[in-house]
RNA sequence: CGCGGGGUAGAGCAGCCAGGUAGCUCGUCGGGCUCAUAACCCGGAGGCCGCAGGUUCGAAUCCUGCCCCCGCAA
């Protein structure tokens, strides 16, 4: 079974190397490398850079509908797409006789699209988890071959979550890959679904309630993140943990500040400790390690500029 | 030439503008208190102040060049 595997982020890489060493992979498809950072240093993408540790021969066009030749030679039998970042032409549906299949983090038919795990912090799910199934043009509408669950903790944030998911995802690939390999699987129609945007970096409002801005908080980390602004102080939240309190303050209200007992932030309803940060300018650290400094105090107050 | 912040003890920071004894909050080590402690008290160790030049009697501090890290925006 010749395979050909397209992905682009850290999300896919558990899964190239997985189907890599079980199954072997005839090429790799991924996204051409992006300028990124201040310089607009050229960065390949990272199911590249595990291709080339893999010594896998890696096809980077920029366009699938205008180009497709490249996978054309290897005429291989399937597909695999994770996180691709591209919609695929029927053309290139039609090259491989035994399909493409897709790696997708969410139990289908919930959070289509894009930033599924980040979508399903945000509205403070329970649970997730893997589908595999069939690539088509519609946007992972496609008949479901094999579903895994996973709890989300309290503590899970985009990047933790996603971390586990991409080892289940390969597991998942492998297992239905096997299965397909012998013939041997049913699909499952999808039911009726919804597709979910891309997140984006988000001023934290802390009207709402300390459960809410927490989860805000670990859906956006570690990219794009959440914000607050006290004074000319700019921070980036990584994580946060919802805790009850009373209402001692006005929302946004820093109601503790010291290295021992942590930073609380007074919200609409509780409060949020905030785990780890980043000042503008600064590294990302502990809370811990930022009131040592003192860039804060007690009483001080986040402002959302935008709510007023 | 997109805008901006920063490099000082193991960590996070102050000191720099107005050059003159290296400081704070932690951590760490030792001692004390306590039934006990992440609490409290006392004491100690730990710094070529990013690198290289320059000015000066004297530079963390002023000047020049270089290296590295980071926030925003694309």
């Amino acid at each position: 079974m010749k395979i050909i595997f397209a992905g682009t982020p850290e999300f896919a890489v558990p899964s190239l190397r997985k189907i890599a060493s079980r199954f072997g992979v005839a090429a790799v498809l991924t996204q051409p490398d992006k300028r990124q950072g201040r310089k607009g240093i050229l960065t390949p993408p990272p199911v590249k850079r595990e291709a080339e540790t893999l010594g896998l021969p890696v096809l980077q066009p920029g366009s699938l509908r205008d180009d497709f030749s490249a996978l054309l030679s290897h005429r291989a039998d399937l597909m695999v797409t994770c996180a691709y970042g591209q919609i695929l032409p029927q053309e290139v549906l039609d090259l491989f006789p035994l399909g493409v299949w897709n790696v997708h983090a969410s139990l289908l038919p919930a959070y289509r699209g894009a930033a599924p795990i980040a979508r399903a912090i945000m509205d403070g799910d329970k649970r997730t988890g893997i589908t595999v199934m069939r690539t088509e043009l519609g946007l992972d509408t496609g008949d479901i071959l094999l579903q895994r669950e996973m709890e989300i903790l309290e503590t899970d944030t985009a990047g933790s979550l996603g971390e586990k998911l991409a080892l289940l995802g390969a597991d998942c690939i492998s297992e239905a890959l096997g299965l397909i390999e012998g013939g041997n699987f049913e699909l499952k129609k999808q039911g009726e679904g919804f597709v979910c945007k891309k997140v984006a970096r988000t001023e934290v409002d802390f009207s709402k309630s300390a459960d809410e801005v927490s989860r805000l908080i670990r859906a956006l980390s570690p990219a794009p993140l959440a914000f607050a602004r006290t004074g000319e102080l700019l921070l980036n939240f990584y994580a946060a943990e919802a805790v009850s309190c009373g209402k001692e303050a006005p929302f946004g209200t820093v109601i503790c500040a010291s290295p021992s007992e942590g930073l609380l932030i007074q919200c609409g309803e509780g409060a949020v400790r905030i785990a780890e940060l980043q000042a503008a300018g600064g590294k990302r650290m502990s809370a811990r390690d930022f009131l040592n400094g003192r860039k804060i105090q007690k009483g001080q107050r986040f402002e959302n500029q935008s709510l007023l």
